[in-house]
Order: structure tokens, then C-alpha cells, then sequence
DNA sequence: ATGAGGAATGAATCCCCAC
DNA sequence: GGTGGGGATTCATTCCTCA
């Protein structure tokens, strides 16, 4: 196994890495304003720039046909969506990355938000390429219809009745993944950061974009969950974050899940 | 029951309409050049301002707290997302329309396209109002894990095993619906249309955006699904469609759903 | 009737080969 | 070389047939 953690900007972290290390860019970056206690929030005028900046280098840390996932929805004020995300999409665009699709998480959780509106329950996962033909395994990932840590049920009227077992691996993904949210202990130190996503999601996306025994980067790494994922599939690590307090959160999970 | 269908350019049909007379508008319409052979197609890069004038006239019939639902999903071309849905959005939202929310229905169906990407799998259904609190009724459409037309399993780890009935109505919906394609029946004329979307997924957003008794439009109204769920749950309906085979089906479809 | 099994189908995408 | 059309690919779901 091979994980660090390194404190600081994520720029420049990058910067002392070699060009065209990483296989797989894996990360949730703080969504503008909305932790802005934690992490001091990126006004959102400023967020396509602030965006198409962190990925500028890591274009340069990735390999050729590496690819990158952030995971990111924009918030609702005054009903309204925020267009930042759209600014943003456009940007990293215009920036040269080839926009290779949307995917949707499918959240379980609690019911959040307003209550004039359906319960918003999924975020956007965009995937980014060099150009139109990165590496991806679609079978690696399991099956077509990707309920990740739920029970299988019948996904609609078939004949055959009871519970299906998870494919062997013949079927594509399904570019909307299930998964539940991970609980906030807050009681719980390794866990408690503000906006941890699911291990298992981090899983999935790393099958996905990562070759096996490939390097996975988090430039944004919080609670270390896409290096836990690493280490449960022998991929090579690289997490930063800016604050401390979470890279030493994070170093320590990743010990607890290397014993 | 109230259900009319024109045949015509939608622009043209709504103009004959009064002002302030729908509380919903419904549609899916062609997908830039997708159905060209039966639409004549719209170039990607007059998509934006083709659907704002189009939505231009939506507004004057619409009421002021009537809001609109517009199926669509961006295809792939050379590993690439086309970027028009992006360019309209935004040229919805300057056209001074409230961008609600981006709500995500879930197709079943087969795994078609590249075999080297995810199964595409869902559409986006974007929803635009005159303001930030257009009429909705979340807990009207159905319990908070919608998967209509499918088997009710376990949606996640919960104390009741076994199939769970459909809410009666308490929980809010979530913005992610699970609806299985409709069979495109060649053989069968009355549901002979390249996309029909299923009716189980237009009632879904009119009991979201539709108050009871009210008045739901489709400019283009295809095959006629949202008119068959503005029957089965008592709303008005006006179709438009450019087609004159298809308003002719879709006329048959009522009169048959009627009896 | 009921259920098992096979065949057909699908808002696709990509590759490849004429022209 | 660029452009455009035809064909291969892929499997969940539906439909149909037959025991």
C-alpha cells in the first residue's frame, strides 16, 4: 500500500509532483460558499476560474489517458438554482478538457431542504478527459444497475422472481449509481468532517477511471474516503487538503484501515 | 374531460391562446437534430434561441405561478457531451425564466451506445417558473422514493422487509423518478412515435406542477402521453404538435382513454 | 392459468470504408 | 483528407410461444 497525505493548496502540492503521474482524479472541492467556516468558501463569480485553475495542474500531473470526477451540485437560493455550476462546466471546457458525461449519485438519506420542492437526493458527478477516449472499465464497476450497498430488489416487471445477485461482471455500469450517505458522527473524530462522501462511491469511481494498481489524486481530499477506497483496491494514494486538522483525520483512517 | 389537440407550429397554436391561461406546461421537445427525419431537426447552435422563443410564448399563456418541465439530455458525440443543453439553459435563465430545479428521471431499458462509457441511463427534466415559488405539490406525486411502474423492493436498510405499498401521500417526492421506457410498438399505430416518454412520468411531474382541476400544455406533445395523464387525473389539456400523423394518433389515443 | 425460456427491440455510439 | 452512410456492438426488458 502506498497513501500520503499531504497539507496545503492543492495547487501547490501539485506542483512538486511529476508530469503525467496520476491515473485517476477522484474529488469533491468545496462547493463555493457552502463551507465556508471550514474552508473559506470561493465566491462563486470567482468559481469557474478558481476551478479551471486547480485543474490546470492537474492537467499536467495526468497522464494522457487519465481522466478526472468531481463531484459537485449547485445550491438553490430564493428558489432559484445557482448558475455557477454552469459558468463552471463551461470554463473547464473552454480550458481544453473534454467533457466525457454527467453521472448521477443517487443519494438515500434524510429529507433535506425546502419543503415546497421534491427532496433533492442526488449530486453530479462530471467527468473530465484530455480528449474523447480516456481510459474507463464500465465492467469493472459491477452491475448495470448499480445499487451499491442496497439490497437487490426487482428493478421492474421480470419474470424471474426473488433477489438477484450482483452481476459477474459482463454488464456495463449504469451511469446513475446508489448510494447511500455516510452518518456525520460527530462523536466520532475520523469521521467528522462536513461533506464526507461514501467510501463505496469513491469505489465505484475508481473502478471506473482507474487502472488497476493505478494512482489515484485527491486534491481535495477532507476525510480521506477516496483514500480509503484506494487502499481497498490497491490503488496507489495521493490525498491533499488545506486543513490540517482533516489531513490528520484522514492519515489516521487510513492507518486504521491498513491494520 | 378537456383535451384538445392542434396541429400547427407551437408558436402559432399558443398564440390563438389567452393570456394567463395554463398552470403547466409539459413537454419533451426534439433533441437539436436527434429526430431530424421527423421534425426536420434544429442546429445545435440555434437550439438556445430557438427554445427561448418558443418559451417566450409559454410565458404569456402560462399563469403566474404556472411553471414548466422540459425533457432533455445532450447526446455524445466523439466521447464528448454536446454543450447546447448548457448554451440553453443559459439562455433560458437570461431570458428572465427562474431555473427551479434540475429534476432526474431514471430510465430502465436497455444498455445502447458506447461500450466503452456507462450505460446512459437517465434524462434530465428542467424545470423553469416565472419566480422562485411557483405552484408545487411535492407530497402529491407519490412517496419519496419514486420508482413508478416498478416493483416496490428495499430501498435501503430499513425495518420492514418485503414490498412496501406506495405512500399514501405524506412524504415529499424525491427530484431523482424511476420510470420505465414505453416499448415503441411499430405495429401498433396508436403508439407509433419516435419518443414517446411514459404516461406514468407525465403524471409524476403534473401532480408536482399541476394543482388539481388545472390546465396542463404540451407544445410538443408527440404521441400524446402527457394528454393520457391529464385525462386519468383530471387536468385540461391542450396538445400541439407539428406532425399531423401524430395529433391524429394522439387525438385516438384520448378518445379510446376516454371511453 | 402459470411459468420457463427464447427472440426481438431499443431517443445510441463508434468504427470503418467508400467516395 | 474530410465527409457520410452502413453495420457491429451490447444486454435489460418486453413479448411471445410452448410445455
Amino acid at each position: 500500500m502506498t497513501a500520503e497525505i499531504h497539507h496545503g493548496d492543492c495547487i501547490e502540492v501539485m506542483r512538486t509532483m511529476p508530469g503525467g503521474s496520476v491515473d485517476a482524479i477522484v474529488t469533491s472541492p468545496p462547493y463555493a460558499e457552502q463551507r465556508k467556516s471550514t474552508y473559506g468558501g470561493i465566491p462563486e463569480a470567482d468559481y469557474p476560474a478558481w476551478t479551471v485553475a486547480w485543474m490546470a495542474e492537474a492537467w499536467r500531473v495526468l497522464k494522457p489517458n487519465g481522466s478526472v470526477i468531481i463531484n459537485i451540485r449547485p445550491h438553490i437560493r430564493n428558489g432559484q438554482v445557482s448558475d455557477y455550476v454552469l459558468h463552471t462546466r463551461l470554463a473547464i471546457r473552454a480550458a481544453g478538457w473534454n467533457e466525457c458525461e454527467e453521472l448521477i449519485w443517487k443519494k438515500g438519506g434524510p429529507p433535506m431542504g425546502s419543503t415546497h420542492r421534491p427532496r433533492r437526493s442526488y449530486e453530479s458527478l462530471l467527468w473530465y478527459a484530455k480528449h474523447g477516449r480516456p481510459y474507463a472499465d464500465p465492467k469493472a464497476a459491477g452491475p448495470s444497475s448499480t445499487r451499491i450497498g442496497l439490497e437487490y430488489g426487482r428493478l421492474g416487471p421480470h419474470r424471474h422472481s426473488g433477489q438477484r445477485p450482483p452481476s459477474t461482471g459482463t454488464a456495463r455500469v449504469s451511469d446513475v449509481v446508489e448510494v447511500n450517505t455516510v452518518r456525520n458522527k460527530k462523536s466520532d473524530g475520523l469521521n467528522d468532517h462536513p461533506a464526507p462522501f461514501p467510501v463505496e462511491l469513491a469505489e465505484w469511481m475508481g473502478k471506473l477511471i482507474c487502472p488497476p494498481n493505478g494512482t489515484i489524486l485527491d486534491p481535495f481530499s477532507g476525510s480521506g474516503s477516496t483514500g480509503v477506497a484506494s487502499v481497498r483496491n490497491g490503488w496507489k494514494f495521493v490525498g491533499i487538503d488545506a486543513v490540517e486538522k482533516y489531513v490528520e483525520m484522514s492519515r489516521e483512517r487510513l492507518k486504521e484501515e491498513a491494520a
